[in-house]
DNA sequence: CCTTTTGTGGTAAAAAGTGGTAAAAAGGAA
DNA sequence: TTCCTTTTTACCACTTTTTACCACAAAAGG
């Protein structure tokens, strides 16, 4: 069972190639090699990265949604046009599609600092800077958000 | 069952390795080689330590949150992103993620004094200036703290 | 058809991380 | 106190990871 933890920060190179962080690539090792998905998250800029088993579940769930139904399509279409399969090269590398960066907020020029998260079965990657500002904003406040997400688990007792 | 007590002073090294005291090393026998947990506290700069065991508690709580509610997944992102997995070396030192010792304001350039603290199934891990300043703050007030907690407690029965 | 750009793959050097050891310091026992 | 053991500190050597380049092939543009 997969329970990927921890921040790594990491860059891009002079091509725009990132390098997977050596790390995460330890935890990663049991599937690795069965390959990477990439795809925008839903609800924030960044990007999540899955490792095919966790992909697969995704599909599972994508394959329960009816395809007749607009809102539905409508989803599913937005959904699959970000997912790309991703490979590493001999030194770790990967190309990352490049409107999947745009919607990262990843601008080669200005700044190639990145940040991958584990979150247990999946990896989120985050620009920095924008990674940082959210976590800085004066709306982000984690000790009141933990404080309702417990009393919520509280409740369900 | 863990009992963890008592203040232990501490340092890290030249190379920001931390030294895991050999008195907490002797309390942790039993369940040290499963591994440890570190992690941000959700309420103050320091951090904490689970033995394996208490960090099973803690996932297996997180689990039954809903990541589809964004609050949560909010709460699992932040909550998930700052633990790292720890293991000691021969000697007893671990490399602790530096954006972690951010958060708990240590610099190793100004001060490499901690102190690791025992708190019955975990430890707490903190900055020696963060942590005298906290006690001698003119709104800590044990004495008053004490009576009030005491007080809830006599509620709840 | 030639030139320029872009995408790939690789490598050497720099930086960071890891592991070990000797000596100093601290703690305990006699 | 003094001696002995354990713990900590300060180094050193080695390995891995990352960075910064370079070279080549394919694609694009003129």
């Amino acid at each position: 069972m997969l329970k990927l933890l921890g921040e790594y920060p990491c860059k891009l190179d002079n091509k725009g190639r990132f390098l997977f962080p050596a790390r995460m690539r330890k935890s990663l090792e049991e599937v690795i090699h069965l390959g990477l998905v990439i795809n925008r998250d839903i609800y924030t800029r960044c990007l999540v990265i899955y490792p095919q088993p966790t992909w697969e579940k995704i599909s599972a769930d994508l394959e329960r949604m009816n395809p007749h139904n607009r809102k539905h399509a409508e989803f599913i279409r937005f959904f699959l046009n970000g997912a790309t399969e991703l490979e590493l090269d001999s030194v770790g590398r990967m190309n990352i599609p490049s409107h999947l960066l745009e919607y990262a907020e990843v601008d080669l020029k200005k700044n190639n600092e990145l940040v991958l998260c584990g979150l247990g079965q999946k990896m989120e990657l985050w620009n920095k800077d924008t990674r940082d500002k959210k976590f800085s904003m004066p709306d982000f406040d984690f000790m009141q958000l933990a404080e309702e997400v417990q009393n919520d688990l509280r409740k369900d007792n």
